[in-house]
DNA sequence: CTAGCTGTTCAAAGCGCTTTGAATTGACAC
DNA sequence: GTGTCAATTCAAAGCGCTTTGAACAGCTAG
């Protein structure tokens, strides 16, 4: 079914036709009402190739997933945020388009994707510091949203961010307040905006109360249950324990937890722990009592709020562009108390 | 840039710099590669939806997650499943394209998939018993594939799955040759195929063995971490405690090894712990020796292949549905010894 | 009655590509 | 010298839609 057959179907010319669908004014009603009936009930919808040919507007956006061959590892964020962007996509009629690049290639695939005009915007996922395609993207006018900033870029864009900083920053004082001194950073991997920010509030807690941090404390890796296991390890064996353990995600959390748990130390009471929370649907901190102390931010909050901006972008040129900065929430769990020297 | 513009620059013909582009053989090798240089050099690359209204070919695959109002759970397995799909389509040029659809609308948006044609095929996620998707795309002549079976229909149609029966049948089946006798299974939503399939391999290795299930020891839900602790307190309370616990993923694993850390239970000695691994790339089951004694199948590798038997069928029409039936491996961690009662 | 509107409909061009069918060229055989 | 053929190249049609500019009917104002 397409538009020559419909019209001929409603003995109409198919200028009406795709008038009386896409709402224009100078369409007897009757007539509209007409060919909204037929459409329906002979199932037709538009071919999306043909209208976005004479539109030019794909109706789709680009979420480039940067494939490097030395980690390999999906970030478990992603089904989160993409369901929450699926939800703007989907009322707004967009769809999502999603490729894996390599990271060798990524500046020829972002101009192909500009020529090849399947994509209206890009959300650039995990900037890194100086990302190079931040200025590539603006050179080559394609709208984008970038999920988090990218220090080091002079020009101005747009993006969607959590306070990072300010979250490991409040989470620091938290354990500093409760008397910690020797607080150990899990970090995720420090070529990664976010983690580079995070590590930076933790740095301006301890700086602030005239404390020298300890680099033997401070670690950064890729943020898996093992890893987060193997460093609480190699902390609780070396010389002068933490009491308090400050890292990046759930998961690596839970292997903190039993590194603990292993060693036979109570969490909370023996030793600190607070996490980031991304409030993962599959990996809910608790139920009523958070298990652990975090700092929490929905990522699906804000994998919806970023494709919003995005289409409010590319439906409206001339506004500015546009950031946006969440706060995450503290939130108390069982996961820490006060520094067990300090009782 | 446009083929108009770029055939214009060479002194060409479109029809000649169009076939040269596509590998015709009637064009002269010389011009050839006169063309694919300037191509190079311009930075052109065709525009994709021109291409596909002339060609009738999409270059995408739908990938439609249906979303339940009651089950607001993103899939913890979607981003590796993605990932895996993202590699097979990548290198064949195709993108992927995702749709989030409430359930109530899923008929009307895979018709108008159809008609609208932006993708060549789609995959189907999750089927339920009887899933009437299955009928609808085969009638509306889409290509379709579906990761995991649908039992009840009758029809003929392509899937990749893993042998859930199999699996869960091995894994009790090796608990019971531990001596076990009291075996609990957590499963997941039992609407869902997989989950059905598991609980089947359950009950035909306690029916082997001439033994009654016991209904107070299957449970079913949403496989969080939340799940598997709540469900292990309410077992390990009740009358005649389970001496192993069967579960349906890692996430809901880790909930079960908490409510045993909980009440002081050491998993392995006292209770035997197995569950499915679907090998996600940020949920290693362990480094050397695995955590968790395990049914591992990687749902990575689910991905890969199951776009790539999409591919082949949208080449090859004439070929004969394919299917594939992917066996997990049992693989043996700490989390399981001699039933306790027996040593 | 005519000019000038307004409301409604239409024919045709154009979006950027592929592909059909025809044209052109040079080489070769007769 | 002419006819045939293979190797190249080309002009134009067509994919299914939107949109421009024109047409037409029915009114009202003059």
């Amino acid at each position: 079914m397409n538009l020559k057959t419909l019209s001929e179907h409603l003995g109409l010319s198919q200028t009406t036709v795709s008038r009386a669908l896409n709402g224009y004014p100078e369409v007897n009603e009757k007539t509209r009402k007409r060919v909204l009936e037929a459409a329906q009930e002979l199932n037709y919808s538009p071919n999306a190739r043909a209208k976005g040919l004479a539109t030019g507007r794909a109706m789709a956006i680009g979420h480039v997933i940067a494939r490097s061959t030395k980690h390999e590892m999906v970030n478990p964020v992603f089904g989160d945020y993409t369901a929450g962007a699926g939800e703007s996509y989907s009322a707004a009629g967009y769809d999502m388009l999603i490729s894996l690049v390599d990271d060798e290639n990524e500046e020829r695939f972002y101009r192909a994707m500009k020529s090849k005009g399947n994509v209206d915007g890009i959300i650039v996922h995990g900037p890194r510091m100086e990302d190079p395609r931040i200025d590539l993207l603006s050179d080559l006018g394609m709208p984008f949203l970038c999920h988090g900033r990218a220090s080091g870029v002079a020009r101005d864009y747009a993006w969607l961010d959590v306070n990072n900083t300010r979250a490991f920053q409040r989470a620091t004082e938290f354990l500093l307040d409760l008397g910690h001194r020797r607080i150990a950073l899990l970090n995720g991997l420090e070529t990664l905006e976010f983690a580079h920010r995070r590590k930076q509030g933790f740095l301006n807690a301890l700086q602030d109360r005239g404390m020298t941090p300890d680099p033997a404390l401070m670690r950064t890796g890729e943020m898996t249950e093992i890893y987060g296991y193997r460093e609480t390890r190699a902390l609780l064996a070396a010389g002068t324990r933490p009491t308090a353990i400050l890292t990046a995600s759930m998961i690596t959390a839970m292997g903190v937890r039993r590194a603990l748990w292993d060693e036979g130390l109570t969490m909370g009471r023996d030793i600190s722990v607070i996490t980031f929370d991304d409030d993962l649907s599959y990996l809910k901190n608790g139920q009523d009592v958070p298990i652990f102390t975090a700092t929490r931010s929905s990522v699906r909050e804000a994998g919806r709020l970023s494709a919003q901006m995005l289409l409010d972008m590319i439906n409206d040129p001339e506004r500015t562009l546009r950031t946006h900065l969440m706060e995450a929430d503290l939130i108390i769990g069982q996961s820490t108390g006060p520094a067990p020297d300090r009782v």
